[in-house]
DNA sequence: TCGGACATGTGCCGTGCATCACATCCACGC
DNA sequence: GCGTGGATGTGATGCACGGCACATGTCCGA
């Protein structure tokens, strides 16, 4: 069955897109519901097409050489997801995972490279996505690039912050010590003993489920190597 | 003065461009000439505008957050560079130096978005630059993420492997081992015992200026952790 | 041809941290 | 309530590897 005009319109990548184009395009697709843990898309999976997010949440997964797994990022509502396979027809190169229960549509592969190229606003939409993603993976490799575990934690850490509207600094749905060991290449208990320390200087504080960064400053200084622990 | 139409028809990124449209960009553009070593663009630099290598050879250069440089990858001649800040308008992320003198060419930051949006060509041809330089970045980070540095020196050299157009399996211009320990974040003289130790059990084999790997799939093992030096 | 700069090889020492082991602590379902 | 599974905290231990020191090797320009 196609898939209503209008939730389409609320989808970042069609929200230009003239109303009989949108017709054609819902003719085409048709939505499917997962559940929570389900798996989305598979790496190594070829012709999966361009997927879009209608409500709920995803994360995608990759795995290591010796195959643990790191979270990446999330898919946010209203967003679209697999793009890279789309445009080299490669296989997908991560898992994309369900975090809740999820409401989603794919568009065929043929269909998603004309919508793509076709229209200029489109392509930049997805060049600036690329742009954005090629960003992100750049600073990740400097955070790995960090000598001490020590300092790689709270390298992390600083890019797992956002601005919050009050001016706080905070991270919103914190990993558990497990992932951001993973992340930066260490062993869970030294994330816990940084953090452990961190916040004995009450440079980072725990307040019910979001972590709040009270000194950014102090945390970049640590990141840098300029303050460690002191072995006292 | 402007850059003479057979040589732009020579670069990637124009090749399929009607005469009318190369003549007018022609127009825009003039040559530079670089040295050796000579900076071509500075990391922070807004505006650069679209490079083109019309003759030479030029590498990407980043720095991690403590300072140290890593030697990311090569431009080579004909193709483009700087596409990043084209698109999401930020400053450079990266140095561009020249590896030995080049003949360079810039395109405006305005005339470039056109390029590069306006026929669905070149747009195409845009994302497969960056979604081949995020899926190789996927890599590194994977690399990266390897415990050893046993392990991370031997997969960061199964990533600088070519084919050889005889079969051979061979790197063609080694890094120096300080930048191989750059990359995979170890100390020069771990990548040196490392080597040592791969060139003793002639899984990797010095010919001239090249490093040819004679046993590929010995070095993968290694990467993942099966084969490891006995400390007898 | 020589010399200086830079790349490579190798021993040794100290320590950061991975690993193991175990003790909480917390969020669940029932 | 109580049990169970996962996330956290913390000490003890061993070893990989970063860092230093110094010996060679190699390339290039004067």
């Amino acid at each position: 069955m196609p898939i209503p005009i209008p939730i389409l319109q609320g989808l970042r990548l069609f929200d230009s897109l003239p109303l009989e184009r949108l017709a054609e395009l819902s003719q085409t697709m048709s939505e499917r519901r997962v559940e929570r843990r389900e798996v989305v898309v598979k790496r190594g999976e070829a012709d999966g097409g361009l997927g879009f997010l209608i409500q709920g949440r995803l994360q995608t997964i990759d795995f290591t050489l010796d195959g643990r797994e790191v979270g990446l990022h999330f898919v946010d509502e209203r967003d679209f997801f697999g793009e890279l396979s789309i445009i080299d027809s490669k296989p997908a190169a991560e898992y994309v995972i369900a975090v809740t229960s999820s409401r989603i549509a794919f568009l065929d592969r043929e269909w998603a490279r004309e919508l793509m190229f076709s229209t200029p606003k489109a392509a930049e939409a997805i060049a600036l996505r690329l742009a954005e993603r090629l960003r992100r993976a750049t600073l990740q490799r400097a955070v790995l690039a960090l000598p001490s575990s020590f300092q790689r934690v709270c390298a992390q850490l600083g890019l797992l912050t956002e601005q919050g509207p009050d001016g706080r600094v905070v991270i919103q749905m914190p990993p558990t010590h497990q992932e951001i060991a993973i992340m930066v290449n260490t062993s869970r208990e030294t994330v816990t003993r940084t953090l452990q320390f961190l916040q004995g200087i009450k440079v980072v504080v725990r307040v019910g489920a979001q972590l709040v960064v009270e000194q950014p400053n102090t945390l970049k200084d640590a990141a840098d190597g300029k303050v460690a622990p002191n072995k006292s």
